[in-house]
DNA sequence: GTCTATAGAAAGATAGAC
DNA sequence: GTCTATCTTTCTATAGAC
């Protein structure tokens, strides 16, 4: 999921685009956007609406206008949402390997820490934004996951392993320990992938 | 680690107890100690100096006038702090399952949430506590497990072992996530302690 | 549809009285 | 050694002009 570009995606081009774009479905779409890119970045607690506004080429009286309020903006951003659905592979004996590469190639994917984990992770402290991350985190990923792994204790391993890719995230992308720093792709994602396996397979 | 008492530990008994304390040992003592436990219920952003000031029974100034600020405060926090050593038993092949017993009865031994990982992962998105993190992670958890872990890829390992409990931590007692909530602790502390075998052992 | 201006709340920090 | 009072900043949210 690449940061969508700051232009609107398809609006009725009757007007022409003057200092104000006056198109009230690119407006929204592109607070919502900009929306994602800081919560991600910064956490709910650390970006401000003004903030987000000037991102996204409007004031914040427009955002609140759009949205109600701030919190009714993250929870559209987390509407808009994440899950981990195209990310399990098909063979089962492939799943620690390609979930491991695919996280350990996280950061280089999104260097700014766009990713979905960057916003559940630096949102998770706050009281509003929590309350509406619990929901989306059973309902998006721990769901689908332990689906898919079956079995006896499916949602509890299921838990062990978003909790095992939240932690390397918060070790590595916001803590940024100096172990996981310059640490080599090649061998973390497939000590993470032993790892995965591990909680998967375990009798 | 149980919550310290209010009341100053050894003091010179030299004044009778009134209102006012006027002891300046204890009352900087009550007061980093009232910062432990709202840091780690509440994280770095969510409680703030009042807050502190008045569980520990005097006001903010006071705060101000023996930390300096709020982040002086909180580094004292963690000065004063938490240590991965003797959560290493001596044999290594009990790793697993100590530490993933320790760590799945965990939230029954400190139900409120005051334990050293809270305080870690409730401020790690704060960019002014983060940054005092993330030396005391690698001098106080990575660095020690690595030494114990000993050989090729050690810190990467100790790493992923501390980031293992960071995810479980955010998942079970930020995110809450039903998963998690009311899980067997026998079960938990078994399949936990089969994954950090598998990060210790893995070839 | 969008902006300016501002209300109202909360927080960190400081000055100075006692 | 401790408190009261206040300054300053920052933020969300809203009212109303254009």
């Amino acid at each position: 999921m690449p940061p969508r570009s700051r232009t609107p995606a398809a609006p009725r081009a009757t007007r022409p685009a003057t200092a104000h774009r006056r198109d009230a479905a690119a407006t929204r779409a592109a607070i919502l956007d900009a929306a994602r890119r800081h919560f991600a970045r910064a956490g709910y607690d650390h970006v401000g609406v003004r903030e987000i506004a000037a991102d996204a080429g409007v004031t914040a009286a427009l955002v609140n206008r759009y949205f109600g309020s701030k919190e009714q903006l993250f929870a559209e951003v987390l509407a808009s949402g994440f899950d981990i659905g195209p990310l399990l592979p098909a063979d089962r004996a492939t799943f620690g390997a390609v979930l491991g590469r695919f996280i350990a190639a996280a950061p280089r994917r999104t260097p700014d820490d766009q990713g979905p984990l960057s916003l559940l992770l630096r949102s998770a402290a706050s009281p509003t934004a929590g309350k509406l991350l619990r929901e989306h985190i059973d309902t998006h990923l721990v769901g689908p996951l332990a689906q898919w792994i079956g079995g006896d204790d499916a949602e509890l391993r299921a838990a062990l392993i978003v909790s095992t890719l939240a932690g390397l995230g918060v070790l590595r992308r916001m803590v940024k320990t100096s172990a996981l720093a310059g640490v080599d792709e090649e061998r973390l994602g497939a000590l993470l992938g032993e790892l995965l396996d591990a909680v998967v397979e375990t009798p």
